[in-house]
DNA sequence: ACGATAATCAACGCTTTGTCCATTATGATA
DNA sequence: TATCATAATGGACAAAGCGTTGATTATCGT
């Protein structure tokens, strides 16, 4: 962290990252080359290896770049607060800039979560979300007899609130971060069927 | 189909395809080559290019049939039906077929459902779910006003139902399809909130 | 200004690819 | 069963990407 101080590394590194988005929007990430890469970003080939050890460990630092920063925040997150807010119909900050994050790398999701993206990257993302918010809750429920089982409830409200991200994603993010924040906690606290306005 | 008597194609099709799973499942989809697939189905390399253009062409192929045959399935879904057993606490027998033909797959599914899959598959059976029968649903009820977007409530919907799916088959279909049939009808049909045993 | 090191350039052997061809083996059919 | 059609084989080809290397040049930090 310290000795990241050289010029030139930073900007081939940039020429690179710079070049590796505009491809993988162009052509997926399926066939992607090295040598395309260093092309684009008009580098040395050769240079390439002295960053990375292949295209897959390029996109896999990129990964872990985002995956660490949204495990930061989602640490962050009270539940007591989060089901405070919701009953008061407010909006619980901690998500809010939660999705602030999200949203600061939507070019990259947008890519690495659609249809050519990395499903390994959403799975992980997924287990984020058991990890810090619905396997607390559900674990802190007295453990009364479920009518279906537990790891199924969990899969069921993961997949649910995972699949609103990757929607306000993958299309073209309309709605500010404090909108979709508000979206969820309205289906998280009062379920799918109340907010059909059926009750 | 009526032209597709000769045994030999049949034969080196399924040695070729044995081959292409079983690769898939030792090393993943990355780095796949036909080199590897014709050596293992013990195929002369030429022979692959007499049915495939290439290793995506082959897997397109599988993944096709796959989505047909499922498409046809929740094609015949009734939601009808499907309501009214749900509130008899039996399960709609349409269901439990289209489970029983996703167990047929099941080998096939798990890698290409799993991390080191394809997210366009898993994106196309969610357009499914919500073409046949999410969409539906929702179209049915009056136009109320949604406490959230349409879009995001069905967004909901479907990644929850095909998170329960997936889970199924990613931890090894341990349940049989009538027990997961129940275990959907039963969220779908009380809300999660029910099945936590908290009304 | 100087020493360190990042980047370049050219070349290497290697693997896979996709496409030939002539030849052999096998299935369908009369 | 004999015959014709065609599927599969074996071998070769150029093209492309890979990962690495060594000598050289350019740029940075101090």
């Amino acid at each position: 962290m310290a000795d990241k101080i050289d010029r030139r590394q930073l900007k081939t590194k940039q020429a690179l990252r710079k070049a590796l988005m505009e491809l993988i929007e162009e052509k997926g990430m399926e066939g992607l080359t090295v040598t395309d890469i260093s092309t684009r970003a008009d580098v040395n080939r050769g240079t390439f290896y002295l960053h990375y050890r292949d295209v897959h460990d390029m996109v896999s630092q990129i990964k872990a770049e985002i995956l660490e920063a949204v495990d930061q925040l989602m640490q962050q997150v009270d539940i007591y607060e989060l089901r405070m807010c919701a009953a008061k119909e407010t909006t619980y900050p901690g998500m809010v800039r939660l999705i602030e994050e999200l949203e600061r790398n939507g070019d990259f999701l947008k890519i690495i979560l659609g249809p050519k993206g990395d499903p390994g990257f959403g799975m992980t993302l997924k287990a984020m979300i058991t990890k810090h918010i619905w396997g607390k809750m559900v674990s802190h429920q007295a453990m009364k007899e479920f009518l279906v089982p537990a790891e199924y409830l969990l899969a069921y409200t993961t997949s649910a609130n995972f699949g609103i991200l990757t929607h306000w994603i993958e299309s073209g993010m309309k709605q500010t971060p404090t909108e979709v924040a508000r979206i969820l906690m309205r289906i998280i606290y009062h379920g799918p069927m109340h907010a059909l306005n059926l009750d």
